[in-house]
DNA sequence: GAATTATAGTTTCATTTGAAACTAATTCAA
DNA sequence: TTGAATTAGTTTCAAATGAAACTATAATTC
């Protein structure tokens, strides 16, 4: 066997992506974590339930990916803000029903702007076609990443 | 002023690109983190001093976008299980030399197999020109990304 | 060449994060 | 029913992370 690829970091694929995520997170966090107190769990949930009001804690879970203890700080803290409030629904007693509260909502009319904002920075050198390769790209990559390959990523490697 | 669009986090592309990264960091560590004893910050440490071995800690810290601390502690670790080696630079007594040991060698060259396998797990479903666009497009986001925008995506927001 | 400033790297401390244990309510099964 | 198993959500504890202070050496300036 020829001598060993030595894996070149800055084209190694999962690492740049990596680089890319934390920048971009950086940089938006960056935009409104101070400004508004507002982490960017929190920012998740508020999004999430401005789009799904009386969503469950578990629903907010599932919809952003985040796991179950995440959103119950991130929630715990919104509530204490007075950004967000709960009830407890009447035919599951253990389910929390969450909404925005006025200041919420107010607080979210404020952010979505700059979301937006950032997002058509990022895009803003794409000419309309590579957005839309962009779009069939992350489809491709999430769906082969998700594919919870462990196993086969092994095999793949001791197999030779 | 139309009714707010109301950021639908699925189509967000920062928050798209945060899941696909944290995804495929996972799947990844999964494969070999608690097999070969190896952190992600370890990971790149030592995927770079193989690349480049006498690099001093802030070398790597400017290769692999990581922070000194991370480094450091990422250092110690290796150097604890004898995977790499220090030396002090004769010319600057300030500066550490680092390089991978033997052991740190060999368990490179065992990982390395399976990064690779991984990023062609990724790349499977991608024809030769997307592969061709994924590259254009990670360059062009990584650009914008790092713009260091945070006061332009400020001052598109309050303009309006 | 002494004093100041800058740089490499580590340590410390406070915050964040994740996993596992836990509480409370519900469902299922006999 | 009532006892076992599930599910929603929280708490706890340990590990990971980041910012700032710190140590040691080097470079600069007077």
């Amino acid at each position: 066997m020829a001598k060993q690829i030595p894996l070149e970091l800055d084209s190694f694929l999962p690492y740049r992506i990596s680089v890319l995520a934390n920048t971009i997170s950086t940089t938006l966090a960056g935009a409104y974590s101070q400004r508004f107190d507002l982490r960017i769990p929190e920012w998740r949930v508020l999004a999430t339930l401005g789009g799904y009001p009386d969503s469950s804690a578990r629903e907010v879970a599932r919809r952003t990916a985040m796991d179950k203890v995440a959103v119950s700080r991130a929630v715990s803290s919104l509530m204490e803000k007075g950004r967000v409030v709960s009830s407890i629904d009447t035919v599951d007693r253990r389910r929390t029903l969450l909404r925005l509260s006025p200041d919420g909502e107010a607080l979210l009319a404020r952010i979505v702007p700059l979301a937006h904002a950032y997002e058509s920075r990022l895009l803003e050198t794409l000419t309309r076609q590579e957005r839309l390769q962009l779009e069939t790209l992350l489809e491709k990559l999430m769906r082969q990443a998700s594919l919870n390959s462990s196993e086969e990523v092994e095999s793949c490697s001791t197999r030779s």
